[in-house]
DNA sequence: AATTATTGATAGTATTACTATTATATTTGC
DNA sequence: GCAAATATAATAGTAATACTATCAATAATT
């Protein structure tokens, strides 16, 4: 399992960076603090000159690697569903009931992550955070049918495409696994969301009520 | 149903404005406007610098109004749900069966927005479209927490609090019905906006077909 | 006709989101 | 080990944003 997670390669859309940061000390400090300094202030207060200052750096190097803020979350976005990929993939592996491989990729899906020591610079849990809060954004704009044909989203579509297999194999007939598969992706960030900030229009409040809420609502709505 | 209509006041967090926009023909022109204006070119590039030029006035002017263009969107959005539980109300009022108020009640919730020419100085249809490109992002900020205190969120959380009773009158042993309700009504919006920009991952391609969507998972996870 | 409230015009500030240039390290190739 | 190439840092500069403050002009009210 170990060995198989080092030779997962997350690769990402090229567009998103000018400079790849993976091939650099400073590029690697770049994504681990723009996740850590995201979470601490949130997009709309973070700048490239914060960044920066926070990681004893030049705005104008960060302008080397990233074109724009909106670039960077997008590019930590693409990292964060190829991650969900990975364990989605590997977590429903050679399982033969498809109403059981279903389950558990709904539990992984809306599980809260703890930090994967396997990715240095990258800590999940917080990436996960700022998923929950941020990752909406980059989809809700005005640039979005331009980047979405760049390929900007294409992770993100790729673990909802893996759901919609999964629906569909678990029953064919059910006419709307599509809207099923993106409403749990997209209504479990939301989700989570409310259970921090709006605690009185959700159900949840322990961590796998939320599994348990989406699980509950495929077995009946497929069968 | 006309004159009912009439007498429903739409009533909003008086911290929201600075000066009341319904009071001055300056101030309607500044709800009106920036309607279209956001629509028009997003919420991000929307200021009210443009939004001056646009109505031949001052962006002095407008601040008069509004302290900042997040508070603006939020009083739209404020109207928008003051106004969608109107529709609520009025409209699944008499009702005796519950299944069959919950599914109109969906349908409510769910479907695309016409004008409704009652409301002179708003067009609901655009307000719609903003909702749903807009909406989430007046909820994912840092300032969520003080502003959900001070009662910003009021009328969305009323919509949502009207399904959750109905969902619970319609079986009250449903145990998740507070986030059946919210993923109901935030899932609706995103599922619009797949619609129009992700068009693989969703269902949806007719008008009624979210509605039926939402009908069908309601009535097989409340069974 | 005088008072008050509303709007418009102008100016100004701090911050953001960059681009450009040049200097200084650091790495690598031979 | 040194030159060449590359990466990073420092500085400066620009246009736009998100405001605030002031004062003049206009309209409404009493």
């Amino acid at each position: 399992m170990h060995n198989l997670f080092n030779n997962f390669k997350i690769t990402i859309n090229d567009k998103l960076y000018v400079k790849d940061p993976e091939t650099s000390d400073l590029g690697k400090k770049i994504l681990q603090n723009s996740i850590i300094l995201i979470d601490e202030i949130g997009f709309e207060s973070f700048t490239f000159k914060k960044l920066g200052e926070k990681i004893q750096s030049n705005e104008s190097s960060i302008y080397r690697y990233f074109e724009n803020k909106h670039k960077l979350l997008i590019y930590l976005s693409s990292w964060y569903w190829s991650w969900v990929e990975y364990n989605l993939v590997f977590g429903t592996n050679n399982m033969s009931s498809p109403i059981e491989k279903l389950s558990v990729a709904i539990k992984i899906v809306t599980q809260n992550i703890i930090d994967d020591k396997n990715t240095l610079h990258i800590d999940e849990s917080i990436l996960n955070r700022i998923i929950i809060s941020e990752f909406t954004k980059t989809l809700l704009t005005k640039e979005v049918d331009e980047e979405n044909k760049e390929g900007f989203f294409l992770t993100y579509k790729r673990v909802i495409h893996r759901l919609i297999e999964m629906i569909e194999s678990a029953n064919p007939n059910y006419p709307y696994a599509k809207s099923l598969a993106s409403s749990i992706i997209e209504g479990s960030l939301h989700q989570n969301y409310l259970k921090e900030h709006f605690k009185t229009i959700t159900s949840l409040s322990e961590n796998d009520c939320l599994s348990d809420f989406y699980i509950h609502m495929v077995k009946k709505v497929i069968s």
